[in-house]
DNA sequence: CTGTTAGCGCCTTCAA
DNA sequence: TTGAAGGCGCTAACAG
């Protein structure tokens, strides 16, 4: 690999001009400057991010963590993330914890043996809190995506889970629903307690009673819970809606429930937070809670950049991003088999 | 941050000795290693791996660069390069070229300032062969994902295209399709022109003839050529059915059709090449060439490390990989409307 | 406008 | 088993 030692050489300069024109900075007569460059040129030059970053400090490169790279929520915030991230001109880092503390925690020795700037970090959950202090001692700046994490104050991108469910099931008591169940995330995971407190929320609203044994807690990552829905549908008497927290529990959810002979809304009605990507736009099934996961990404970005860029300490800054309903064909008012059901 | 000077005054050893517990090389004795272990923890040390990767001249970090962050195909492939980058202790660095030469280019620039040990490439197409030249002449290792470019003789994973045009087009003939369209990818790809001699092929087997005029050229990641489709439609004995060459312009052209009052697929049949993530699972709807995205990412990382690793240099290889015909209901018998107006 | 010196954090080489 | 010197490629600070 040439370094600036090759071009001054070749070029009859110090090293120092050569670096002087590479970044643009000091005075230099436009003679040698074109000199210098077209040596460059001729000998291919890239300059050598690390030894830069070694002496300036910094090393112009974010690192973005999801939990689930193949959900179209975090692709389409990652997106955002990168596109933001290239327009001030930082590099990304990616990386991907499928949920999975261990691996977080991978990731973020990583992440401090790399020096990145900053990070945009969507935690797996609570027991998060462990890692973000490690970056905290390492004075890394960072923006919370997505969940918040009970003891860590932070900047933060959240969507609103709350009013998000209380719409959603809001909707499904519209419908002349009764018995809703809630097929939720892990209960370590923020987003989790404020959909089940959105869910509440509704109850209330209406008037309703709630039934703690029509919650199911399982894992946004996908759906394994079979016998508890079972455990569900065989009750005396058993929803006629699910709420699911997520996309992916949703479908796992629906796959679930056509296993057994279940028609969706006929039998019951779904909804959950999260659309699906461009496939689902073909055949919009889902009644969903959508959320603006570009959003997430690129703000998430900017309140990133500028901590990073700012020389005073920033107030900490929280954003709430509301979510919109979308009502699709996955809800249907409750039939009178079902509520027959009910009626037991 | 702490540095191996800081640990080594506190452990009263030299730096050196800390550079040797941490890397566990040459011999030290079990008491100072304990020490110099507490104090690390102490400390709280990481090691930089900027000043690591400058002296060793390797940074222990791969580069994969994909076309399209949003599309199933390829989050599925980059899981899978993941995986196996982690398998073998390597951190890996995404990119996006969204299908666009010019962002390619910042990418394999930004690839070379940061030294990375080697790259997975899927090419945005044809013009891509200056940047792995680049990359060439500054001996980064790479593999070819999914497309090959002309000219560039390189170690490849790709998958099937010509053989799952085939098969995709052979079952619209056995459906009794006569009239069969064409919504390529650009013809600068080289998978585009391979699912169009598939196209060609399918048609030759079954003795019939093809029409020029049936085959629009589009682009991988969206479907805006709406009066191409128009043009199609319109024509004297229009087509029976569609053969989209990827899952992103099979949503274009479905959507494109029914806001012309089309169906799919009573007055057309519609098929494709890849599936859709899970959120095609609920209602599977395309009829498609199924390929393993998984399999790309993962052998495609298994054989760049072991390019890596290789003293000698290895010979060239490239991998095809198989697709699977996934018959579903976007596929059905032309009705007699179709056909008489093919008649015309 | 240009060059010299020193050092970012680490590891290789050689010496003790 | 341990340490000292030097250098990876670059730039800040100072000097001319």
């Amino acid at each position: 690999m040439t370094t600036i030692y090759d071009i001054a050489k070749k070029a009859n300069v110090s090293a120092m001009t050569v670096s002087r024109v590479v970044n643009n900075t000091g005075r230099i007569s436009e003679a040698t400057r074109k000199r210098v460059k077209k040596v460059m040129e001729e000998m291919n030059y890239v300059p050598n991010s690390m030894a830069r970053s070694l002496v300036l400090q910094k090393t112009k490169m974010l690192s973005l963590l999801i939990t689930d790279i193949t959900n179209p929520f975090f692709t389409t915030l990652a997106r955002g993330a990168e596109d933001t991230a290239k327009r001030y001109g930082y590099k990304l880092l990616f990386g991907n914890s499928d949920e999975d503390y261990a691996k977080e925690k991978d990731y973020v020795d990583m992440i401090l043996s790399t020096r990145v700037d900053g990070v945009l970090f969507a935690p797996a959950g609570d027991r998060s809190l462990e890692p973000l202090q490690q970056l905290q001692n390492h004075q890394i700046p960072f923006v919370l995506l997505d969940r918040e994490v009970p003891g860590m104050e932070a900047d933060m991108v959240l969507g609103d889970s709350k009013e998000g469910a209380r719409m959603l099931v809001g909707h499904l008591i519209e419908l002349g629903h009764r018995r809703i169940a809630l097929i939720n995330g892990a209960p370590d995971v923020s987003t989790a307690r404020l959909r089940s407190a959105g869910y509440l929320e509704a109850h209330k609203l209406a008037g309703l009673p709630v039934d703690e044994s029509l919650v199911i807690y399982a894992n946004y990552r996908d759906f394994h819970e079979d016998s508890a829905l079972d455990g569900l549908l065989r009750l005396p008497s058993p929803p006629t809606a699910i709420f699911a927290a997520n996309n992916f529990l949703a479908i796992g959810v629906i796959q679930a429930l056509r296993q057994r002979g279940y028609r969706v809304p006929e039998d019951l009605s779904v909804v959950c937070f999260d659309d699906f990507g461009p496939a689902e736009s073909l055949n919009p099934f889902l009644t969903v809670a959508s959320q603006q996961a570009y959003q997430f990404g690129s703000l998430g970005m900017q309140l990133l950049i500028e901590r990073i860029d700012s020389e005073s300490d920033l107030p900490r800054r929280k954003l709430v991003l509301p979510s919109e309903l979308r009502i699709r064909s996955s809800t249907a008012a409750p039939t009178s088999i079902n509520t027959k059901a009910a009626d037991h």
